[in-house]
DNA sequence: ACAAATTTTTAGATTTGTCTAAAAATAATA
DNA sequence: TATTATTTTTAGACAAATCTAAAAATTTGT
């Protein structure tokens, strides 16, 4: 357990982030390219940038073998993960925002320094598990709750599911769905599942509604056991 | 009416923010020295940053004489305010922080650049007109409501009045009056000033409490007439 | 009003994070 | 495998915000 608090400035805190979610993608290690396009900086700068945090301890890195985080930086990363979502979620469920609005203010405050801040904000909240577009907020220490979720696109004909979350967080995704009153917390059944084109008829709010497979390739469901 | 958006860096906001407050005490343009004492930095980055400001158009600057902010570094120095107070009144009323521990916490908030978050902030706190130190919060348009207030060591035996803020924000004076239980909003009655040193004996809450006159100096009352 | 003290400005250096251009290492391909 | 293409790193420069030390302007005191 790490008590010692390491200063920070916003970018680095900003490259742990984007390493952390392109960990995801490339396990065996964040390339120099991928960085820079994440962080829309150029691969000189994430060099530099790399080496800094290098010598910080908070990354692993080895000339031409790409970066991945430490635990020490893996643990501010998701500390800052944690933060980002805690106020997406104030900002939509307090503030009234739109789920499509909150990204780019949420960018900001992630980086406002305060443990106790964070700590009252999750009780104010009363402990969300969820961000507004379904993805899991952390809690103090770190850890992530196991929800379960599958794509809708995995999904046959006959299956039911509560949408819990969406793959793409883009606006204009997010304002597609609100146009077809597909939320978080909404009974889904599939109804036809076309093998062409993989485009989906769905049963939601006792409608039929068709979506295309791009669109169901990026919305999560928890399957309902139907027994 | 400005309309055009400007971009600030942390440190030309902060730098106006300071300004805009010494201007109460040096009316006739803040010198470069209390600008370098007020910001915790030399006299020399203080002439590098007032020339960048004066460029900008915020300040109006002539060696040697001292700035003055312009109309428009006026109008931006008071929408920092207006956000840090009420971030401030956020932090103390739903977050449930003392209010001598919101300052810190605050000076980062106000940077968060979004004027919709800060209207929708403000419509979430009923657009409260006074932050948790009894200072005004100014509105959208950069109004300060004239709420009157006199300084409790100018008001004289027998006179009544309400407690509605306080001019010294030090943690070491807010615990002060925690201790002592003065509160904004408390009803407080002069019953003795004694001449000697200053100091006050008060009736609050059906109890009599002595303070100093350096105290009495430091809070703010509303006159209540008896007729 | 003139010398001394103070304040303010200039000049030059430093740090952080970025950039461009070129060199070096690695990967891909014929 | 030799050559080409791509990726990554180095080297050197730049802008922002700061600093120290020294010069210039202003203010003060007698």
């Amino acid at each position: 357990m790490c008590i010692i608090k390491i200063e920070m400035t916003l970018s680095e805190e900003n490259y742990l982030k984007s390493i952390f979610h392109l960990e995801k993608k490339y396990a065996r290690g964040v390339s120099t390219n991928a960085l820079a396009e994440e962080m829309e900086t150029k691969a000189s700068s994430v060099t530099d940038m790399i080496k800094k945090l290098s010598e910080k301890n908070l990354v692993n890195y080895k000339k031409y073998q790409g970066v991945k985080l430490s635990e020490k930086g893996n643990s501010i990363a998701v500390q800052i993960i944690r933060k980002h979502r805690l106020w997406e979620y104030f900002l939509v469920e307090k503030l009234d925002f739109n789920w499509d609005e909150v990204h780019d203010i949420a960018e900001q405050l992630e980086h406002i320094k305060s443990d106790e801040l964070i700590a009252k904000l999750d009780k104010f909240l009363d402990y969300p598990k969820r961000d507004p577009h379904g993805d899991p907020i952390p809690d103090a220490e770190g850890n992530f709750a196991n929800l379960e979720k599958k794509i809708l696109a995995e999904f046959n004909e006959g299956d039911q599911g509560i949408c819990v979350g969406v793959k793409d967080s883009s606006a204009a995704f997010l304002q597609y769905l609100d146009r077809n009153k597909i939320k978080l917390g909404k009974s889904i059944t599939i109804l036809e599942k076309e093998q062409f084109d993989g485009s989906m008829i769905l049963k939601m709010n006792n409608k039929e509604l068709t979506i295309s497979k791009v669109a169901a390739n990026n919305i999560y469901l928890k399957p309902i056991s139907l027994e």
